[in-house]
DNA sequence: CGCGCCTTAGTCAACTTTGCCTAATACGCT
DNA sequence: AGCGTATTAGGCAAAGTTGACTAAGGCGCG
């Protein structure tokens, strides 16, 4: 519920407004926000007391846009809530790592194929997000702590590229999936079918 | 949903199997299946074909628990459901990144002090990582991807803890968050409003 | 002027997710 | 044997999320 943040920084705001500055930062990709939920959470915040309505005005025959401002419950919950979100770690679920942990279900050189494509994806955008970097209109128009969060990611893209390469190379050196105590032990036997290899994933 | 393949793969189960085989993942951690949806899961990939339940057996006076297995129809769709996960880049949302995004809402030193906590942070979960991939437990019962995938992990928590300690050094220094532009033009003056610094952040 | 398209605001119903609950049986302990 | 706790299996209502939809006004343009 960050949508509370914006609401701090850019009160008195209508749901509109908040949509358009999500969308504007993409934020429906990188946190989870999407525009459809935003009216519902306004409502719901209102409603805890931690955002309160300052006018419901009608410009013409368009519907009726109410505007809302944060109150001080709502700062301190903000507080909090922020404050959580630093001091503690909680990573998101990686839907790759989900895929990642099915692994024996490929076959070894489609497995190795699609990590090389995963690293030269990452690294196609860690190339577009340091030329935006290097963009006059981020540097000039937005703050610099966006160009940090940019590093990040980068970085954090720049070590699992370099991970998939390093993966892509073991598998296709024909290592075992199965523990290291029991190479061709019991329990293990249909564990490793496999799926055909699917002949349009060329690219 | 990725309940399909573990159904693939452990089949004929029943959905408390799925539940308890999940936990064992601690996959409610990194991917996002909490037990309760499991169930209403595997009805919903029933009623669209996927699955077919085998039985219904009733043991004692407990709840009836119906064993399901997959389809030929839900073969082809993990099929191509794990082909997207695995040639597709969709990078999950982050919360962290969200709470980056109200940095100038911090005093800098709590900020600064923050962001060095979370380098530690993860250095812990490195450090516990790389005992378990060392531990017997995990070499001998747990195929090696999952060690692959702890791997993975430690790289990202790596990359992420140095850049950290990098931003908190800047951010001590001083610089200002404004873009390069306008150092201290108009439109920006209300905007670095900042919270107290909360006393009990000590630690 | 007439017409199509975009923007503005916000609604809505369908779909998912979630934590908590039930209820009986097995198990360990004194 | 008696009793408290853990395990087994799954249900459920509440809450959240989503993309598609509405409907009026403005704007460009031939």
């Amino acid at each position: 519920m960050m949508i509370l943040g914006l609401v701090r920084w850019m009160q008195p705001v209508h749901g509109y407004d908040v949509r358009r500055e999500l969308l504007s930062w993409s934020a429906d990709k990188w946190a989870n926000v999407q525009p459809g939920s935003i009216y519902h959470a306004l409502r719901k915040l209102t409603e805890e007391g931690l955002l309160r309505t300052v006018a419901t005005e009608q410009v013409g025959g368009r519907p009726a846009r109410t505007t809302y401002e944060i109150t001080e419950k709502g700062q301190e919950e903000f507080e909090s809530l922020l404050r959580g979100l630093w001091w503690q770690l909680n990573e998101p679920a990686d839907p790759f790592a989900a895929a990642f942990s099915f692994l024996p279900a490929l076959p070894r050189d489609e497995a190795a194929a699609a990590l090389r494509n995963r690293a030269n994806l990452l690294r196609a955008g860690m190339a577009w997000m340091r030329t935006s970097l290097e963009s006059d209109w981020l540097r000039d128009t937005k703050p610099v702590h966006v160009g940090w969060m940019f590093e990040l990611w980068t970085g954090r893209a720049e070590a699992e590229a370099a991970w998939c390469d390093r993966i892509a190379e073991r598998i296709d050196s024909g290592v075992s999936y199965l523990p290291a105590g029991l190479e061709r032990a019991e329990g293990w036997s249909g564990w490793e079918q496999r799926l055909p290899r699917h002949p349009s994933q060329s690219e």
